[in-house]
DNA sequence: ATTCATACTGACAAATGTGACAGTATGGAT
DNA sequence: ATCCATACTGTCACATTTGTCAGTATGAAT
C-alpha cells in the first residue's frame, strides 16, 4: 500500500498530502469520484490542464495505488481511469477539503463584488 | 479574507490546498494548534526545517490571515505566533487530513517490518 | 492520399520552490 | 573586547515541477 512517492515524512500531515501533491491532482480525482472516465474526457473536463501534466499525474496516481487503469486494445485506444478501493479512502478527505475550500471561494467572491 | 498566494483555483480542492502549499505549512499549523510559540520554538519543534524557511512560510500565512504575529519590541527580540480566527477554521480540515496520514504511514509502518 | 482521434513518450525550457550562506541590530554574559 | 541569542533580510544555486513542442501507431472517415 504505497503512500508517495519519494520519502515518507514524519509528518502525517505531509504524507497524506504527498499523496495528492502536484498541480491537478486533486481535481484530478474530484472529477473521478463522479466515476471512471476516458483520458480524454477528463482533459476536456479540466479547463487549463494539457495533456502532458494529465498523463503523468494519471500515472503517479496508478502508480501510488489510488487509481486504477484499465483499457480496451481497440483502435484508436481507450483508456478509462478509476478510483481504488485504496483512493475511496482519500474521497472522504477531499470533501472535507472541497467543503473548506467552497466556502472560502464564497466567501472571496462575495467580498470582491 | 485571503484564500492564498497568486490567484484563486476554480476547483475548491485546489483553492484550499493552495493555503497550506509549501514544505512545512501543515507542519507549522499542526505545532500551533497546541498554542502559540515563538519563532525559535518553532524551529526548534520541527527537525529539518532551516529557519529561513520557517520565517517565509510564517510570512505567508500571516499574510494570507491565517496566522497572527505578536511582537514584544525587546532585546533579543520575542515575537509570537498564534493561529488566527480564520486559521481556526482550517484545523478541523487538518485533523482530517492527519487522520488519513497517520493512518496509512502506520499500514506502511507494520508491512515494511 | 490526407486528415483525424486516441493515448501515449521524449526532450527541453521556463517557472517555481527550497536550501545554504552571509549579514543586521541590540543588550547581556563572559 | 568577544561572543551569544533573537528574528529577521538578501542573494544565489540547486532541484523539482510544470508547460511546450514534436513525434508514434492505427484504422476510420473524407
Amino acid at each position: 500500500m504505497p503512500v508517495s512517492k519519494k520519502e515518507i515524512s514524519e509528518c502525517p500531515i505531509d504524507a497524506m498530502l504527498s499523496v495528492i501533491d502536484g498541480r491537478w491532482k486533486g481535481t484530478i480525482l474530484w472529477r473521478l469520484s463522479d466515476g471512471p472516465m476516458r483520458t480524454s474526457e477528463l482533459r476536456r473536463s479540466i479547463p487549463g490542464i494539457t495533456e502532458r501534466m494529465l498523463i503523468r499525474h494519471l500515472q503517479e496516481l496508478v502508480r501510488d495505488g489510488i487509481l486504477l487503469r484499465r483499457q480496451k486494445n481497440s483502435v484508436p485506444p481507450c483508456v478509462h481511469y478509476s478510483i481504488s478501493k485504496y483512493g475511496w479512502t482519500l474521497v472522504p478527505v477531499l470533501e472535507v477539503i472541497c467543503a473548506w475550500g467552497r466556502k472560502h471561494l464564497r466567501l472571496k467572491a462575495t467580498a470582491s463584488i
